[in-house]
RNA sequence: GGUCCUGUGGCCGAGUGGCUAGGCUCAGCUCUGCAAAAGCUGCUACAGCGGUUCGAAUCCGCUCGGGACCUCCA
């Protein structure tokens, strides 16, 4: 099995993976929150997560890969005393709360889906382990870590932290976040200001809401995670994940909670992935910079030129690492799209490419760098950076200006479905070829064959007039050493 | 205000002590009836100042700029 490195957050050190009971890997990842409509922000995240995901696999990894849906206890304005987002938005639209819920998963899931997003392997939710978390919360009061007042259920941080790392996660220091934490309405009952909540009394108006030994309320949203993390994949498992912004918070205190649960850190490799921005600032709903993924393929946008494909979407992300800001601009996109695209057509182009007796190009070495770079934490933008040398040699080889055995032929496609199509998750455009397609087809075919032989008799302004018709229809003509090719645009 | 991250060529974006990342754009060349496509070549950068070193984009210090977190957030 190759050797993985990754970058632990808990360590900030990347560290060779070692799995606790290879080849299984248990991996967990914090998914949305399902009252809106999941920003292209948020898709970054689930889109490294499935690169990871599909990498681990493809290197031979049986990966049980947990992305939950909180459907219930993520609350709304400051910390522990607003509404619960749910129920507020169900309120606004005169629904039901699980309306919104349902609404936005199947256009959570519409979305992974069209990013070519694999699913994970279990998808629970919040509302569906409210008994988990009540367990959890109630051990933790056992364990003298957490506290009952008036129907709320507070964690004790500061006694926690005296006898563990509150802090590890973010290697903060303790007096630091208490001098800076601000204080907020409606907590009067907590005894610490960093104290957070594992249950919330709900008032009567309330929506969602459950009985517990603490009377109606619903669960604080740290503790979904925990419940249903330890659920699936045990009291410890091998790599946790999420989006940098939830390192300091709710990770810290998902560690913290399963520690006084159980006495154990859940997760050996903590991942987190970097933001996207827009003009250098954090793409966020709430600083209104977001854009929808349907807007990005529409192109109906004031910052957008035109529309974009997933595909092409997805490749400009895997352009940059998961650990780096990546500033999202049209220009960019342009820059992307057109490469993607042009990646794919040397995937068409290797299809007919002729062999040689011998190669002039090491494809075996190339393969193994293509490796080596997925090997170091991931690292997608020198991945493609080796993926566009096997396309320049593809084309050369094309020109006849390099030879190829049929071997480094066979092995280069093998690249192309490795690491292109398995592990990056990439795909042609065109998929599902129907009758229509296969008739466009036989059509070019006959079109491009007459103006070949109109070329022959150097009859040019038919052959230009149907290049160009075809350019007007979209259809690009590319003259080959072995004939014409078209696509698309 | 505190903590942390970051500043790479026209643009996007890898790279952490010596050996040209890559993509897009632009210019030239080859090929071509012309064009496109493709290939080749060029534009060879590392915020500024100082230091460590035989040698720094890469380590250290300071200055300036950008950002994240500290409050819901992928």
């Amino acid at each position: 099995m190759e050797r993985l490195f990754i970058y632990n957050t808990l360590t900030r050190n990347k560290e060779e993976f070692k799995a606790i009971n290879a080849p299984h890997v248990g991996m967990y990842v914090c998914g949305p929150t399902v009252y809106s409509d999941v920003h292209l922000g948020n898709c970054r995240t689930f889109m490294s997560f499935d690169v990871i995901y599909r990498y681990l696999t493809h290197i031979g990894y049986k990966v049980r890969y947990v992305r939950n849906i909180t459907d219930a206890g993520h609350l709304e304005g400051d910390a522990d005393v607003g509404e619960d987002k749910i129920s507020k938005k169900a309120k606004l639209s005169q629904l039901e709360p699980m309306e919104i819920v349902q609404k936005y998963t199947v256009g959570f899931r519409d979305v992974m889906n069209l990013f070519n997003l694999l699913p994970p392997s279990i998808e629970p939710t919040a509302t569906g382990h409210i008994i988990e978390q009540q367990q959890i919360a109630k051990k933790i009061i056992e364990n003298g870590l957490a506290y009952d007042v008036n129907g709320t259920v507070y964690f004790d941080v500061e006694k926690f932290a005296k006898s563990h790392n509150y802090t590890a996660l973010t290697g903060r220091k303790l007096d630091e976040l208490l001098e800076n934490t601000r204080d907020l309405d409606g907590q009067e009952d907590k005894r610490g200001r960093l104290d957070f909540a594992l249950w919330i009394k709900a008032k009567p108006e309330h929506l969602m809401q459950w009985p517990s030994q603490w009377g109606q309320g619903f669960p604080g949203w740290h503790i979904e995670c925990s419940a249903m993390s330890t659920k699936y994949l045990g009291e410890q498992f091998d790599i946790h994940g999420g989006g940098m912004d939830l390192a300091p918070t709710h990770h810290t205190n998902e560690i913290a909670q399963n520690i006084a649960y159980c006495g154990k850190s859940p997760a050996n490799y903590w991942m987190h992935t970097n933001m996207l921005t827009v003009k250098g600032q954090k793409m966020s709903k709430s600083l209104g910079n977001s854009f929808l993924p349907m807007e990005l393929f529409s192109g109906d946008h004031e910052l957008l030129s035109k529309g974009y494909s997933p595909m092409a979407v997805r490749f400009f992300m895997m352009q940059t690492h998961y650990r780096s800001t990546l500033d999202f601009s049209d220009e960019a996109l342009q820059a992307a799209e057109k490469a993607f695209n042009r990646l794919m057509e040397g995937y068409k182009t290797l299809q007919h490419l002729q062999s040689s007796a011998s190669s002039s190009e090491d494809i075996k070495a190339l393969e193994r760098k293509c490796y080596d770079a997925m090997n170091d934490d991931f690292n997608t933008p020198v991945l493609i950076a080796h993926l566009f040398e096997a396309l320049r040699i593809i084309n050369s080889a094309n020109d006849k200006k390099t030879t190829l055995t049929q071997v480094d032929i066979e092995l280069l496609k093998t690249i192309y479905k490795h690491f292109v199509f398995d592990v990056m998750g990439l795909k042609t455009e065109e998929e599902g070829n129907n009758k229509a397609g296969t008739a466009l087809e036989k059509v070019m075919n006959l079109v491009l064959d007459m103006r070949t032989k109109a070329k022959a008799n150097k009859d040019f302004a038919t052959s230009d007039q149907i290049r160009d018709k075809l350019s007007e229809a979209g259809i690009q003509v590319k003259d080959g050493k072995e004939g014409a090719t078209w696509t698309i645009n």
